[in-house]
RNA sequence: GCCGAUAUGGCUCAAUUGGCAGAGCAGCUGAUUUGUAAUCAGCAGGUUAUCGGUUCGAGUCCGAUUAUCGGCUCCA
């Protein structure tokens, strides 16, 4: 048989070979390093006996799935060392993960020392240097097996196994683990790993069932490369907006107060008005809005028509008992509002489409265990919008909200961090959902096409839909790489019916329009708090609550300071003076602390000639220059990020 | 909601086995009048998150509550 290797060349066999002894065919030096390997594309283990002509790629810890492989045995290592210090302790699941990997045990909850001793006796297992094995086994004595064990969880996977599946295990020394695969041939190969931390985590990922505890941990190939990780995790905390953003006092959180409700502080403050009024003219004066202003709460019978009483009780905040005459409750969501915004008078088919914007305030009360930040609160505002839509129209609008994302994310200097999901339905939990199966697909297949046509790459994932319709999210990573959706726009075609929304069409019938519920910019705190840290705080200039600091080296020149304060706040540029009797680097390195992109040094050289000496964050040093061509260059670097229309 | 950790001045952190709550930064006052990353001196700032318990004595030990952090689950 004919294997053809990576880099094209081909190797004969007469008989049925390992990918092991391929490996060890072409080097030893390979063999060694050999984590995994691919056979025509599928990631296959190093065991594997190969008995006809393929395509074979072999995987080192240079490989993702190669290093995930290692990581892989890394954790059955841990859970080795586990039983060894616990024998109580009974395993469940150990895959590897993106940083590393993981593995749930059935145990009292583990100390920082727990780790440390387990890591110890990882160590202790990998120079012991135990050959990893693979056998199967047919289903009852794999269960029977599993039984005797004790572990109880292995028997449930076993028992969900699909009939005809293979039911593999991996020994290392005295471990077995039911285990598709793939592992390194042996334990000594671990070089440089772990433990990171341990939490709680409920059995197969459903909070009805009993919590496991978690203990995550990580492996590379070198122990520089571990140490550079673990270098990075400290430095990404650096970053982290829920640190730096109450560092910088752009929010704060009190106690008496409450969870999810955090204080904008006058600089956050300013940096979402900046936000917010930048989207509403954008919308108003650009794309064709119009503005609305409805009520924060509502009485109990508008959620009950819009489906949210019977759906999303829990998630409210209810006022009033059941048995009051008037219950009400603060709005999680705005488009009912706006629904009977466009019911009040009757709508033409010219009058389509309407396009309704509204900086919404929304109450959501979210479990105590959820709050983070500013990127899970109970009360957010968010650049709400709903489009009333004629069918033949939606393509088009569905494609400018699209661009009115894109547009924004540009503008925010981001457009390169998010990633774009196409979020359909799952059609095997029809109950999940309103409408026919044929809408849904059909819609789909509509935005899919937008997507394609647009030439926006995008990922697809089921069940993400809203109930009412597929959806295109915007999602951003944030520093720890957990995924938060920013910007959504969802195709509805089925709450109009729902609401009884209609217009009068050229034939003179009734007809259901179609809805686009979509955000701009998505909920301000959210996107301040991506903002902070993509930026590390250090915002671009028209974002900046503080764009320039006029720094006097001395009082003699406080006049000349203050002169030049008032020329650049007549110019709408967000300006303070520094009038401390400070030395002048102790000015600079408070404004460098504070992240003011300009610094306006002036002395007795500057007040004579009419200049600035101009520190830039962007530039460096830009040397002293006419406080008139300053001014111009600040404007322009504001102004080309935010035509203010209404101002013009 | 679940598992775990944490809570000392505006911020960052000390305080030995339970024995007088302390420092740096920030703030205020005064001096210094300064040319590109920290001028000097002084002052003030605390019911140690809250409530309760053990003890001769609690920042320290125990319980409850609240908040924060790391996860899990959830996020219409």
């Amino acid at each position: 048989m004919k294997i053809i290797l990576k880099d094209g060349s081909v190797r004969e066999y007469e008989a049925p070979v390992t990918i092991y002894e391929i490996a060890a065919d072409i080097s030893e030096g390979l063999a060694r390093v050999a984590h995994a390997a691919e056979v025509d594309g599928i990631v296959s283990d190093l065991r594997t006996v190969i008995d006809r002509d393929c395509e074979l790629s072999i995987l080192t810890s240079g490989d993702p799935n190669g290093l995930a492989a290692m990581r892989h045995t890394t954790s059955h290592i841990m859970a080795e060392a586990v039983k060894r210090l616990f024998p109580q302790a009974k395993v469940a699941i150990g895959p590897s993960i993106e940083h590393g990997f993981y593995y749930d045990f059935e145990h009292a909850p583990f100390t920082r020392e727990d780790l440390d001793a387990i890591e110890a006796e990882m160590k202790k297992i990998i120079k012991e240097g135990a050959k990893v094995e693979r056998f199967t086994l047919p289903r009852n004595e794999a269960v029977k097996m599993m039984e005797e064990a004790g572990e109880d969880y292995k028997v449930e996977l076993i028992n969900d196994l699909p009939d005809d599946a293979e039911i593999s295990f991996y020994r290392q020394g005295g471990f077995t683990d039911l285990c598709a695969g793939p592992h390194l041939m042996n334990t000594k190969n671990i070089k440089a790993f772990k433990l990171i931390s341990s939490s709680g985590a409920y059995w197969r990922g459903s909070s009805d069932n009993t919590m496991l505890q978690r203990i995550y941990g990580t492996a590379f190939a070198k122990k520089e490369e571990l140490q550079d990780y673990l270098d990075y995790l400290e430095k990404i905390k650096l970053r982290d907006h829920n640190k730096i953003g109450r560092e910088m006092e752009l929010f704060t959180t009190v106690d008496v107060i409450g969870q999810g409700l955090p204080l904008l502080m006058p600089k956050g403050a300013r940096i979402i008005q900046t936000l917010q009024r930048w989207i509403e003219d954008e919308e108003d004066f650009n794309r064709g809005y119009v503005r609305t202003k409805t009520p924060f709460l509502a009485k109990s019978d508008l959620y009950k028509l819009s489906g949210h009483w019977d759906m999303y009780r829990e998630g409210m905040f209810i006022l009033g008992e059941e048995e009051d005459k008037e219950v009400l409750a603060l709005r999680p969501m705005t488009c009912p509002f706006q629904y009977f915004i466009y019911k009040a008078s009757q709508k033409s088919y010219r009058d389509l489409p309407i396009r309704y914007g509204e900086t919404a305030t929304l109450f959501r009360n979210e479990d105590s265990g959820e709050m983070h930040g500013l990127t899970r609160v109970r009360q957010f505002t968010i650049s709400e919008g709903h489009l009333i839509v004629r069918p033949d129209q939606m393509d088009k609008e569905f494609k400018d909200c699209l661009d009115f994302a894109r547009y924004c994310m540009r503008t925010l200097g981001i457009e390169d961090e998010v990633s774009y999901r196409l979020s359909k339905w799952n059609p095997d939990k029809r109950d999940k959902y309103i409408g026919e199966a044929e809408v849904w697909e059909d819609t789909q297949n509509r935005i899919r096409n937008i997507m394609i046509e647009l030439d926006i790459p995008f990922t697809e994932a089921d069940g993400e839909a809203a109930f009412y319709g597929p959806k295109v999210d915007l999602q951003a990573k944030n520093v720890y790489g957990k995924e938060d959706t920013m910007i959504t726009i969802q195709w509805d075609a089925v709450l109009a019916e729902r609401f009884d929304l209609y217009y009068i069409d050229q034939n003179g019938d009734k007809v259901r329009p179609y809805i686009i519920h979509r955000t701009a910019l998505g909920c301000y705190e959210r996107t301040l708090a991506w903002l902070i840290e993509l930026y590390e705080g250090k915002f671009p200039t028209w974002l900046c609550p503080e764009q320039v600091r006029v720094l006097p080296i001395s009082d003699k020149y406080e006049a000349y300071a203050e002169a030049v304060r008032v020329k650049l706040h007549s110019e709408n540029i967000l300006v303070t003076c520094d009038n401390r009797a400070e030395k002048i680097g102790y000015k600079i390195r408070d404004a460098r602390l504070n992240k003011i992109p300009y610094m306006l040094v002036v002395g007795a050289q500057e007040e004579e000639d009419g200049t600035v000496s101009v520190r830039s964050r962007f530039a460096g040093d830009e040397g002293a220059k006419p406080l008139a061509d300053f001014v111009r260059q600040i404007s322009e670097e504001i102004r080309d990020k935010v035509i203010r229309k209404s101002s013009e």
